[in-house]
DNA sequence: TTGTCGCGGGG
DNA sequence: GTGTACGCGACAA
């Protein structure tokens, strides 16, 4: 049995080194591996294949091998061309059903499975991508392209950057003003030239599907220049269906394509971007540099050119384009590495291509394809998609226990709530008869912990340390995404609602336990969220004594469920669920929930914040006071630079249309730029907007600073927007006291020196509601 | 005013 | 081939 988990995991075939591979319906597929550095080619065949539910009355053609036990896809049918297999399914289907089936997508979900031909190949080989490869051994290449604009109709590319394999970066430019059809035909050309000469396993950039490659495409075929960019097969890039690609020029603008080349892995480090900060919630945005800029792997003087900017730019100055987008094309390589080290362990167990696993989803993506590899590996019938019973999908538990100031805060939370809860309970899909789900969480989560420990023990920055570190994070998205399966509803195959809904029932009452234990123990329970706890200890307790009561708690949790000291902070203004500012030990301040921090929301408002909030959490409630007079004061004296009262905005629609309804609706954005005395822009164009004097709608251009802001508007904004998220911390009267108008300062004066910030009670325990307020400057020192 | 849809990015 | 957030602005009803 552990060999069968093994091959489930892992697959079975041993063959080192795959980089890519292409399978064509007719049962012809080309591998490409690396060994020792060297590229190898070798040209196999496989027999196409499908599971159907029905195998009557397919032909000779046709061969039918019959699965074990229950289970709608009970045939495994083979032909030697997936053409023919297709169209035998579909003819006995049509008679069965007594009408003209044309497409196996039109057939009910349980009639027929027929996964792309490398999915076949590697599914019924058992082979998988890289086995034996370190990540640094791939041959990547990244490449950039500056254009006119953004419409590939009308722009046109004047240079590309390309990175090649060895970390060597060519700057490739049209000749003459970068405006002739002849000079981009050329230049793209020596791109493709370029390419093929480099041989790269694998091409990326950042939104390399979402703009590059279409761009490429149409311009290409604009100029009928061949893309003979792939490793076999005719020039042209492929188009396939993809939920997240762009609508292809012709046919029907609704079935969204991206483009694959023979042979090659096409990486956008888009996709682990979004992938990453679905769970890390860190990023300030998606865009290249700011991302670059985020993880710290931009170059500290990095040239810096609006995107609208970089064409005439370098008309005027190449020099500094070639700097601009070399930095590009290598902040585009360290990204992709940096995130991309997760999908590349993960393709050494996913019989999948390397390049669709990271852009899928990780239930549907990942963990459908490692059970329908497992069941076919085991002889097992497929269980078919079983419609829903009607039962609602339970989610997690999410209490707000008290709001207002709290001090020595501890964070406790459980590590893999979810997974470990499964493991535990033993909690899998109903249908899944072999218990292969579970088998797989348990396999993963002890191997990580392997991984993990390797990780460490090797030297910091190695390449070793970097592929176990891959491999802790492709389990770890696995593992976690385990439960995200069982609750997928009719998604996935082996989707379980009720198995979901005892996951997340047993994460309720674990969160509820933990909740009353620590409160037994003398903390003061703040903020709990599914899985994690925040609470204020009493005065007295040093880190210690905090680690200790976590860790009597975590006793007392189910076996595999385990309670982690997650940090501890000085201060916590608790606002609203999921909505509070922490401050470190060391004086810094954290913000989260969008009570804290927007990106839309005006600079000045930040800064108030975080200025008002430093003074609340050290208990100077007159301090407060003086900040927000300060701010006031610095409007009315224009104290305040005008960039810290705009808003950033982008210009969605084009200049005709919104002359076109701007009768009946202004829009702030549109005004600005118009007031500023132009009449035209750029759909796309992103600006900095502001209320001038009078409510007037001004533009702020780079490096300008007029100060003619609307001086009333942004008080208002002050003390109606951020001041409210003050609202909890204060008694209502001093609340007032300290946010009162300047103005009537005398009619309200009440002394602020004895004022203190204060905190709520809400609840004691999980279902026990109270409201009680505490007055004193509370870390829960009494009970 | 309230509800639904689509975007986030790339030059 | 199938996707999941969250918050916001644009647009329609």
């Amino acid at each position: 049995m552990a060999a069968a988990i093994a091959d489930w995991l892992w697959g079975w075939d041993p063959t080192p080194g795959i980089v890519s591979v292409a399978a064509e319906p007719d049962g012809r597929a080309i591998v490409w591996r690396r060994s020792a550095g060297e590229l190898i080619r070798e040209d196999v065949r496989f027999r196409p294949w499908m599971l159907v539910a029905d195998a009557a009355d397919l032909g000779p053609a046709v061969s039918v091998h019959e699965l074990a036990g229950p289970g709608a896809l009970r045939f495994f049918v083979r032909a030697d061309h997936l053409d023919v297999l297709t169209a035998a399914v579909l003819r006995a289907e049509s008679r069965r059903r007594g009408y003209a089936v044309r497409h196996l997508r039109d057939l009910p979900a349980d009639t027929a499975l027929a996964l792309p031909p490398e999915e076949q190949y590697l599914v019924t080989t058992g082979r998988v991508y890289f086995r034996g490869l370190s990540y640094d051994e791939l041959h990547r290449l990244q490449f950039d392209l500056e254009t006119t604009g953004l419409d590939a109709d009308r722009d046109r590319i004047f240079v590309i950057a390309v990175r090649d394999p060895h970390g060597r970066t060519t700057i490739l430019e049209a000749d003459g003003a970068g405006d002739s059809d002849a000079g981009e035909a050329a230049l793209i050309a020596r791109f493709v030239d370029h390419v093929r000469a480099s041989d790269p396993d694998v091409i990326e950039n950042h939104n390399l599907h979402g703009f590059d490659l279409p761009f490429l495409e149409r311009r290409a075929q604009q100029l009928r220049v061949p893309l003979a960019l792939g490793r076999a097969g005719p020039p042209g890039l492929r188009a396939r269906p993809a939920r997240r690609g762009v609508a292809p020029r012709t046919g029907d603008a609704t079935r969204k394509v991206r483009y694959t080349i023979v042979g090659r892995e096409l990486i956008d480090s888009m996709d682990a971007v979004r992938r990453h900060d679905f769970a890390a919630h860190d990023l300030p945005s998606y865009g290249l540099k700011a991302v670059a800029r985020h993880y710290g792997l931009a170059e500290a003087e990095r040239e810096e050119i609006p995107g609208a900017q970089v064409y005439d730019v370098w008309r005027r100055d190449r020099a500094r384009v070639v700097r601009y987008a070399s930095s590009d094309v290598a902040e585009a390589a360290a990204l992709a590495r940096l995130l991309g080290g997760g999908t590349f362990a993960l393709a050494q167990m996913v019989p999948r291509r390397y390049e669709r696993l990271a852009e899928t989803g990780a239930a549907t993506g990942m963990v459908d394809p490692l059970l329908v590899r497992a069941y076919i590996r085991s002889g097992a019938a497929l269980p078919g998609h079983e419609p829903s019973d009607g039962t609602p999908h339970s989610g997690a538990a999410l209490h707000l226990f008290a709001a207002g100031v709290a001090h020595r805060i501890v964070k406790a939370d459980v590590a893999s709530l979810y997974p470990s809860l499964m493991r535990s309970y033993r909690i899998g899909p109903a249908r899944d008869r072999l218990d292969v789900l579970l088998a797989l969480v348990d396999q993963l989560v002890e191997q990580r912990l392997a991984a993990k420990a390797l990780g460490k023990a090797a030297p910091p920055g190695s390449g070793e340390r970097f592929g176990y570190e891959a491999v802790s994070a492709a389990m770890k998205l696995v593992v976690n995404s385990a439960y995200g399966y069982l609750a997928a509803g009719s998604l996935t195959r082996f989707a379980d609602v009720h198995a979901a809904n005892e996951v997340t029932r047993r994460g309720r009452e674990v969160l509820a336990l933990l909740c009353r234990e620590l409160a037994a123990r003398g903390t003061t329970l703040l903020e709990a969220d599914t899985d994690g706890v925040y609470v204020a200890v009493p005065q007295a307790w040093t880190e210690a004594d905090e680690r200790r009561v976590v860790a009597e708690v975590a006793a007392l949790l189910p076996d595999k469920v385990q309670l982690e000291y997650d940090g501890r902070y000085a201060a916590m203004l608790s606002h609203e669920p999921k909505n509070y500012a922490l401050q470190r030990y060391g004086g810094g301040l954290v913000m989260r929930g969008v009570a804290f921090r927007s990106s839309r929301a005006e600079p000045f408002g930040e800064t108030f914040l975080r200025d008002a909030i430093t003074r609340l959490f050290a208990g100077d409630v007159a301090g407060v006071r003086d900040v927000y007079l300060a701010t006031i004061t610095a409007f009315r004296q224009r104290a305040i630079a005008t960039r810290e009262v705009t808003a950033r905005a982008r210009l969605t629609k084009p200049p005709a249309e919104y002359y076109a309804a701007r009768e009946s609706r202004h829009e702030l954005s549109y005004e600005a730029v118009i007031a500023s005395g132009r009449t035209e822009w750029t759909v796309g164009e992103r600006v900095h907007v502001y209320r001038a004097v009078r409510g007037r709608p001004a533009l702020l251009a780079e490096d300008d600073d007029p100060r003619d802001y609307d001086i009333e508007h942004y008080v208002r904004l002050l003390r109606d927007t951020f001041a409210t998220r003050l609202v909890r911390a204060l008694a209502p009267d001093d609340y007032a006291a300290v946010f009162a108008d300047p103005d009537q300062l005398s009619l309200f004066a009440r002394p602020l020196d004895a004022a203190r910030p204060i905190l709520t009670r809400l609840a004691s325990e999980p279902g026990v509601e109270l409201e009680v307020r505490v007055d004193h400057d509370v870390g829960g020192e009494s009970r």
